[in-house]
DNA sequence: CTGTTAGCGCTTTCAG
DNA sequence: CTGAAAGCGCTAACAG
C-alpha cells in the first residue's frame, strides 16, 4: 500500500508546526493564521496530496462519517431504490453507509446493529421499524442519532421520513369509486406495520368519504409479497360471484401482481372483470401485465431526505423536537384499472 | 452517547498493565500469560462490557475491517441478491461492507472509488469490471485487495470469481437443440462485458458442437435490461417470418422477459410459437408468464465466494498467483420452452 | 510471565 | 499569530 503524506511531513516542509497546518487545513475559526504562512501550507498541502487519515482523526474527535442503515430485504426492489437516495445524499455529505438485511428479524436487527462499524456509525437510518418496536427504544437510549424511513412507530419521539399512506389510500378509493365501482377490495398488509396500516386505515376513510359501506369480507389479510397477494386473491375468488369485489386495492405492487396472476388464472380479464391497483409505484408496476395503476410513493426521497436529515443530527443539530416529514403521493393511472362491466 | 469501558480500566482493576490485558484478549500466540491472570482479566473484560475500540485498534494495525463494493446498479435484482452473499460472508467473518453504485460509469467508479472509507478499507470486491477495464489497474497499483465478481477482465492476474458463461451458452443451445429447434437465436449483451461476450461465445461453441450454423442475422445485440430485450426482439420479428427463430437465448432473464412482451404483443404464443430462454435464473424468471426457462447462475454463492477471498487478501494470504474461480451453472426447464411447432 | 516504552496521525487546549 | 504539550485507545517491540 502506498505510504501517505501525512500531516507532520506538511509541516516540516512548511517550515511551521502540525497543530498550526491542522487548523489551517479545517479552517477552523476560532484562530487566526497569518496569510502568507496560510497560502504556503495550503500549497504545499496540496501538491503533496495530502489527505487526512480519517483513523486518526477519528480516534480524536469520536466522529467517522460513516452510518449504518438496517433494511429488511435488499431483494425488494422498494428498498434498493430507497438506498439509491441515500446514497445519493450520502455522497454530498462525505457520508457512507454499511448496508445491512435484517429480514424483518428482531433478533437479526439485535446482532447486526451490535456489529455496525462495531459501534462506531455516527448514525443509523432504520428502515425495519414496527409500530411497536422496543429493539429501538435500544437504540435511543444509547444516544445514537437514528432516522426512521419509510415505515414509523407509534412513538411520537422518534424522528421519521414517510410517504402519506392515509392519504393514499383515500385517493386510490377515491378514483376506483369514479370509475363506478361500488364493491371495492383491500388486500391489506400487516397491522404492525405503519405503511400497510394506515394504507388501510386510509381505504376505510375513503370509503367513508365517498359514501360507500366497508364489507369487512372484502377486506382480506395479504402482505407485501407476490406470493401473500396471490393467497389473499385466492381466498377473495371463493367469495360467490355476485359478492366479490370489482376492484381491489393492494397493499403494494408485489402483491397486486400476486393477485393479477391467480385471477388471470380463474380466468378473470384483468381490467374487463377485475380492477387492480397496486401501491408504490415500482419500477415493475409499468412492465406488468396489464401495467398497473398504482399510487406512486417517492421512493428515492424517502432515502435521500432521510439520509440528509440522519447526517445533521450527526453533525450535531439538535434532535428535539423530533423530525416528522409525510411525503405527498399520487395516483398513476395505467391499465388494470377501468370501469365496472355493470356500470 | 455511553461512555465505553477501556482497556486500560480492564487493566487497573486487574491490577495489571495495559498491555497484558492486550495481548490476553487477543490472544497474542507468542506470549505466555499465567492462567490465573488471564482467567481474571477475562473476567473482568466480560462482567465490564469491555469491547475494544476498534478505531484505536485500526489506527495501530491499519486494517479496518471495512471493505468497499462496487457494482453497477443495485436495483437490478442480480446485484441486490449478490450483495446477500457478500453479507453473509461479511458478517461471518466480521466484516462489514459499504455498498456503493457506479452505473457503470468510469467516472463514477473514479469518484466512489476515491471516496470509499476515505481511503481507509481494507479491500475492495468489483462488480462492474469491463473486459478492458484501465481503472482496475489503479486499484491494483495502489496494492489494495481487491476481487471481480460475475464479470471479469481480460487480464489473467486480477482475482475474480465467475459463473462459468461458457458451459452456460452451451447447455442451453444444446437444450433448444435437443427439443428440436434449428432456427435458434442470441439476443446478446456487450461485447465489452466478459459475462455476456462469454455467453455468446458459449452459445456459438454450442450451435457447433450440435452440428448447426450460426445464422448471423439471428444474432442480435440487445442488453441486460427489459428495454434491450424488447429493443432486439423489435429487430428480430422484422425478418420474414420464415427465417425467423423458432427458439431465442437471451442475454439474461430481464432481456427474455423484454423479448417475450414484445413477441406476445406482436401475436406469438410463448412458448408454441417461439421458444424463449432466460439467464441467471433470479428469483423473477419463476414469476414471469410463462415462466421462464433460464440458466441458473448461483448468484449468492459469487457474492460469498467473492467476500470470502477478499477476507483472505485482507488478512493477508498471498494474492499471487491470482484466485480464478468459475462456478457451475445448470439449465432451468419451465415453460417458456417446448418443441418448434414444425417438429 | 509481565511491565515499560513508544508511538499510530491527528486535534485541541493552553501558553507565549 | 504560532508553538508546545498532551492525549484519543490501542498494539508491538523489547526488557526484565
Amino acid at each position: 500500500l502506498e505510504r501517505r503524506v501525512t500531516l507532520k511531513e506538511v509541516a516540516e516542509r512548511a517550515g511551521v508546526h502540525p497543530a498550526t497546518v491542522s487548523k489551517v487545513l479545517n479552517d477552523d475559526p476560532r484562530v487566526r493564521v497569518a496569510d502568507a504562512t496560510r497560502r504556503r501550507i495550503l500549497e504545499i498541502a496540496a501538491e503533496s496530496g495530502y489527505r487526512a487519515d480519517w483513523l486518526a482523526r477519528s480516534l480524536k474527535t469520536r466522529r467517522t462519517q460513516l452510518v449504518g442503515m438496517l433494511i429488511p430485504d435488499l431483494e425488494n426492489p422498494f428498498f434498493a431504490a430507497m438506498y439509491r437516495g441515500v446514497e445519493e445524499a450520502g455522497w454530498q455529505s462525505g457520508y457512507n453507509v454499511i448496508l445491512l438485511n435484517t429480514d424483518d428479524s428482531p433478533q437479526r436487527f439485535e446482532e447486526l446493529f451490535a456489529s455496525i462499524g462495531r459501534g462506531h456509525v455516527d448514525g443509523v437510518l432504520i428502515a425495519t421499524a414496527h409500530r411497536d418496536d422496543p429493539t429501538i427504544d435500544r437504540v435511543r437510549a444509547m444516544g445514537l442519532p437514528y432516522v426512521l424511513v419509510n415505515r414509523r412507530r407509534d412513538d411520537e419521539q422518534d424522528s421519521w421520513v414517510i410517504p402519506d399512506d392515509m392519504a393514499g389510500g383515500r385517493i386510490a378509493v377515491e378514483y376506483l369509486h369514479r370509475l363506478g365501482h361500488r364493491r371495492i377490495g383491500h388486500i391489506s398488509g400487516s397491522d404492525d406495520i405503519s405503511t400497510t396500516y394506515t394504507r388501510a386505515t386510509g381505504f376505510r376513510a375513503g370509503m367513508e368519504e365517498v359514501g360507500l359501506q366497508v364489507d369487512e369480507n372484502l377486506i382480506v389479510r395479504g402482505g407485501l409479497t407476490e406470493d401473500l397477494g396471490e393467497e389473499a386473491m385466492t381466498r377473495l375468488l371463493m367469495l360467490p360471484a355476485e359478492r366479490r369485489p370489482t376492484a381491489i386495492l393492494a397493499a403494494n405492487d408485489l402483491a397486486a401482481r400476486g393477485a393479477m396472476r391467480v385471477a388471470y388464472a380463474a380466468g378473470l380479464e384483468i381490467p374487463d372483470d377485475l380492477s387492480v391497483m397496486g401501491y408504490t409505484d415500482m419500477p415493475l408496476a409499468a412492465r406488468s401485465r396489464p401495467d398497473l395503476t398504482t399510487v406512486r410513493v417517492p421512493i428515492r426521497t424517502l432515502g435521500r431526505i432521510g439520509m440528509e436529515t440522519l447526517v445533521k443530527y450527526a453533525e450535531g443539530e439538535p434532535r428535539e423536537p423530533p423530525v416528522h416529514v409525510t411525503l405527498p403521493v399520487e395516483v398513476v393511472v395505467r391499465h388494470s384499472t377501468t370501469r365496472p362491466r355493470s356500470a
